[in-house]
DNA sequence: CTGAAAGCGCTTACAG
DNA sequence: CTGAAAGCGCTTACAG
């Protein structure tokens, strides 16, 4: 079933015009191609009427180009990810494109495959927050003329647009700040994913510990895995505390820091000590916790935007140099 | 730019075949078309070898099947829908499908402009958690043949297969402790948008009110924007609190409650008061605050499952009663 | 200024 | 079992 589709022939024929006509003034190239002002009008107009729209199937096969931008993430339920996307979606719309995306768990083999469907579906350009296992296919999407930037984490040898946040700077004053305000011993819970992110979190660490001549301890170093890791981080956060007596506690990101952070929140209860906490990224949730914090913000929205926006640009050609945008991160002291 | 793209014609040409066979054998026809097992092969080898993935943009223009799915929600920022997105992402990829998906911050013409929007990117199905202007959009869609699944509120007077959660009943046993444990003026702060879904959390509430005789009293209901209602709930609170002295607010949903929980929260500590939550909807965060409450939780993957699940069955005609999944929700007591 | 025609890459009746 | 051909609905060089 399905009511009667109209097509451009539809148009010419009723108005006794050809197709191609028809065609220029829906794509409003009347003037460039001499269409009569009339002819012009009396086209939109019937188009109007009968209530014609574009196949962009047809458009797609014929152009070469389907007006869809591929979004991979880690996980689209992630509130990290799902800003993302919103901020995405909303320039992307405003553009005429839609957006289709892919959570890809931080799996290489589900990234790729992801990177190979959105290949075979044509899409126009595409943003990604790759796995490590990623880079060969992302090559090829621009072998391909595929369009394609990063975010969140890169890769250092293959040359493509990014946005990224200032892991290393924004980990160094957090844990400079924790030092300063009397911590000695500082554990560090991170993810066991291989991104320049983790990398570079992990850095930015130790470059703090460094200026303070406190020593490199990777006894109070903990890799949780990224997702379902509540024992696991319950279980490293006891550890930290207990046995290698921590003062206080740098936290990947800020799902992480919540599920630490309770526990750290009923030790401190107990008056059994001050533990505090420093944490990549924030959230309103964290201030909930009751606990001395000092957190990184970053600017979600602000890396969708860019990403598209990088993203629209060497679709357009516009963008003749690779750019590595790197944006602040705000802190938030609540030490 | 690009490299060349393989189409049918390239197999059938090395092969010396017609593109028919080769079609066929692509869709595992070929059986059907009774082609020799020594024809397939060879083709199918033959297309692993040069990369052959067919052009779904012509599929698409030839079949009129897009094997794209739209999802349309309030905004998929918020972890309700983000969830929800994740669920019906994991199914439609396994079936083949793609999703592209849009929000409407719960505007009637942004929600209306991307039903039309989707509809002429020739969707094969819509998921949609719609506004109140979205009937007439919705019914348009199905006359065209295009299979649609309401989320979250539906419409009593249209036919449309649904899943939404059991809002009256949840809120039913919500409000019902609340006053079992002694509560007898309990606030409501709800959505100011226009829902089934907020129509039965108020029919729960006035239904839970009326066994126990308590009058409704408008006056301690107060509606607060869907959202950046921050300000407006934090003052619904204090009113609620402070003039009308209630001793327990039922909140429409969790992101509301958390805003007004941390009101309530310092009230408590602050020992003047000992005001306790009701929650439709809950979330790790919740238990943060350190405040009696008691929550409702819907099952939102179930939902995107559940969801997804009916589309397909319309999509594939296996549907031929309209189908109303109501989901339970399962009570959090924290009394 | 305008029309006829080719072609994007498929699928599928039709004919042998 | 297999091939030639039409057609999905566009865009765009080409010819007047």
């Amino acid at each position: 079933m399905g009511l009667k589709k109209i097509s451009l022939k539809d148009i010419a024929l009723e108005l006794g015009v050809s197709k191609s006509l028809v065609s220029f003034v829906m794509n409003g190239k009347a003037k460039e191609m001499r269409v009569s002002d009339a002819m012009a009008e009396k086209i939109i107009l019937k188009a109007k009427q009968i209530g014609y729209k574009a196949n962009p199937m047809a458009q797609a096969l014929r152009t070469g180009k389907t007006q869809t931008i591929g979004l991979i993430v880690a996980d689209i339920s992630n509130s990290f990810y799902s800003k993302i996307a919103r901020s995405i979606e909303n320039s992307a719309s405003k553009n005429g494109y839609h957006v289709i995306f892919g959570s890809s768990d931080e799996s290489g083999i589900k990234s790729k495959e992801l990177i190979n469907l959105f290949f075979a579906k044509r899409i126009d350009g595409l943003i990604i927050s790759p796995t490590i296992e990623d880079k060969d296919h992302i090559v090829k999407l621009q072998e391909h003329g595929i369009p394609v930037v990063l975010i969140d984490r890169y890769f250092k040898d293959i040359k493509t647009n990014m946005v990224i946040s200032n892991n290393l700077n924004g980990t160094f004053h957090i844990v400079k700040r924790l030092i300063e305000n009397g911590n000695k011993k500082i554990g560090f819970i991170t993810h066991n994913t291989i991104t320049t992110a983790t990398e570079y979190r992990v850095k930015g660490y130790q470059k703090a510990l460094k200026k303070f001549g406190i020593p490199y301890d990777v006894d109070i170093i903990r890799e949780v895995p990224h997702i379902n890791n509540r024992i696991e981080t319950e279980n490293s956060v006891r550890e930290l505390i207990e046995l290698q007596k921590v003062d206080a506690i740098f936290f990947f990101n800020n799902t992480i820091a919540l599920e630490g952070g309770k526990i750290i929140r009923d030790v401190n209860k107990k008056k059994l000590r001050n533990i505090e906490i420093g944490c990549f990224d924030s959230s309103s949730y964290l201030e909930l916790l009751d606990v001395p914090y000092i957190a990184a913000v970053q600017q979600v929205e602000e890396i969708g935007n860019t990403a598209i926006k990088l993203l629209f640009l060497q679709m357009e050609s516009k963008l003749n140099i690779i750019t590595k945008k790197v944006l602040k991160v705000k802190l938030i002291d609540k030490l």
